[in-house]
DNA sequence: CTAATTATTTATGAATTTATATTATGTAAC
DNA sequence: GTTACATAATATAAATTCATAAATAATTAG
C-alpha cells in the first residue's frame, strides 16, 4: 500500500462520479449536443426522441453535477456545458467511438 | 430526429457500456496501475487492500469487457491492458482528475 | 385582469438493475 | 499439501430508470 493510496482513491473517486454521469446514453448524447453549442430544452426534446420529463430529469443530474448550467430567455431556458472535464472527456470518447465507421456491407 | 440519430446512439451506447466498467473506483486503480504495466494479481492484491475475491471478479469484469487480457506464469497470473480505447480515456482522465494539487496549507 | 397555453421542473413511486460483501469451493502449478 | 487465483452461490443494499401526475413561470388571448 504506497503512501499516496489515500490521494489515488481520491482522484478515483472524483473520476468516478463525474464517469457515472457520463455513462448513460441519453446524458452522453445530450452533452455531445450540448457541447457543440447552446440550445434549449425543446430543440433537444425533438433531437433526442425521449419523454419531455423524462429528458428534464436528465438535465437536472447534468446540472446538479455542474456539468452545464441554464439561462432563461422567454419561456426557453437554454443549456450549455460549463465543465472543462466534461469537454475534454467528451472529445476524447468522440474519438474512440465515434470515428468513421468502417464501409457497410450490403 | 436527424437522420444519423441511430448511428451516435450506437456509438452512444458503446461509449456507456466502456464508461461503466471504468466508473467504479477500484477497477479505475486497477486500470491505472495496469496502464504502467502488466502486474500479477497478487501484487495489484496488496496495492489495493480489497479481498481476493473481490479483486478476481472486478479483474473478471475488466477481462469480459475486453480491456485487459491475462498470460500464466508459473502459479502467477499476470494482466495487462490492450484496449486502445481503455489507455486513451485513462490517459485524459488523468490529465483532468490526477493534476498536481494545489500547495496544501497547514 | 383573468384564463388558457406553452415550456419546463419537481415529486412520487414501482420496477428493475446493479453493486458489494461473504463464504465456500474449485483448479492449476509447484 | 500449499500457493495463487477463479468461480459460484447467496444475501443484502443501493442505485437507476421510467412513467404519471402535479406544480411553476412566462406568455398570450380574451
Amino acid at each position: 500500500m504506497p503512501h499516496d493510496f489515500k490521494q489515488i482513491y481520491a482522484s478515483a473517486n472524483r473520476a468516478c462520479s463525474f464517469l457515472k454521469v457520463l455513462a448513460n446514453p441519453d446524458r452522453l448524447v445530450l452533452l455531445c449536443r450540448l457541447a457543440e453549442g447552446e440550445c434549449c430544452v425543446s430543440e433537444l426534446e425533438s433531437a433526442l426522441n425521449i419523454h419531455q420529463p423524462t429528458l428534464s430529469q436528465q438535465l437536472g443530474i447534468l446540472r446538479e453535477e455542474g456539468l452545464v448550467t441554464t439561462r432563461r430567455e422567454g419561456k426557453h431556458i437554454f443549456y450549455r456545458v460549463i465543465s472543462l472535464e466534461s469537454i475534454a472527456i467528451l472529445k476524447a470518447l468522440q474519438t474512440q467511438f465515434c470515428k468513421p465507421r468502417p464501409p457497410e456491407p450490403h
